[in-house]
DNA sequence: TAATTTACCATAAAATCCCAAATTTTTCTT
DNA sequence: AAGAAAAATTTGGGATTTTATGGTAAATTA
């Protein structure tokens, strides 16, 4: 169980509380190395630049690898130093707290632009939060490109080393 | 024992609790590596998208197959974020029950338009779950065609590679 | 001290657990 | 082969627990 699936919808309140979906709390204690009875489970919070429209939340063990790669590589290199800016930097550590909700802060509501409700999908070993319309649009976007795509086209054939398009 | 084989139709009572064909409990079990005595067998049901009529089912070892293929597309191509919407998001992770039952929460039943009955068909290594009359419908639509093919066409055929017609 | 953040308490709705009645299928015995 | 007995399967209902969400009080901080 390190993997978060699934998605909803959950409402931010005025203090810009928001429950995590049970499922992914689950996971987050499962993948916080330090975690005990009695601690809260951490995680961190990725925001990024402008462009990104929602925010990416990691696991500590997934964070964790994402530093290990980091530090690999050579320091003052340009890659290096963007992904530190992106992980280091544009985020932020947090925790799931007695209620099994987490607290966003203004500034990353502003960010991917939620008020009242926040939807949740998980991607693999992290999960997204966006701004239910946006999120809404992007995925009418896919589905429109696969409504493109011929009829017996199946998305499965992406795992056989398609050739994307 | 590790492929779907058969179909039946099934009760879905007020709480969304529906019967798991005994056969395909077998196949489930056998195909969760973590499975022992006690715990409940896994599996995870994925729904797509809205033009998908049926709910497909997946084992864990099925699932993971497919997630480890996921993981191996190139970070942000379309296909690997397709394929995230789709086996990540757009999934509901669940378990059978001491009874042999599953759950199908509401969102579920409204997206294939299940009420009072479900229909359950093998699929290989994964088995679906339709609305009976839809199933139905489509059923025979598959039906016509072959109606319409030369009387000594033989579905065997499509085994050999065969032309696709 | 005003404003923000955090801790604590409360509740309705939803999901889960536990027990059990009817079936159906399989096994055993005659 | 028939009938009886046993086991497995399908289905149902009520009680309990978890979840999502809101509010108030305490605490921190600017």
């Amino acid at each position: 169980m390190r993997r978060f699936r699934g998605e909803s919808l959950h409402k931010i309140d005025t203090k810009g509380r928001v429950s995590i979906p049970a499922l992914f709390r689950r996971v987050i204690q499962a993948c916080d190395p330090n975690w005990q009875e009695g601690l809260p489970p951490e995680l961190v919070i990725v925001y990024g630049d402008a462009r990104r429209p929602f925010l990416e939340c990691y696991t500590v063990e997934a964070i964790e690898e994402v530093d290990r790669k980091i530090d690999q590589l050579p320091r003052g290199s340009v890659g290096r130093k963007t992904l530190e800016r992106l992980f280091h930097g544009q985020s932020y550590p947090t925790s799931v707290d007695e209620t099994g909700r987490l607290v966003l802060p203004a500034k990353l509501r502003q960010k991917i632009a939620v008020e009242s409700e926040a939807y949740f999908i998980a991607a693999g070993d992290t999960f997204q939060i966006w701004n239910p319309g946006r999120y809404s649009e992007d995925q009418a976007k896919t589905e429109a490109w696969l409504s493109d795509q011929p009829d017996d086209f199946d998305p499965l054939s992406f795992l056989d080393g398609g050739q994307e398009g």
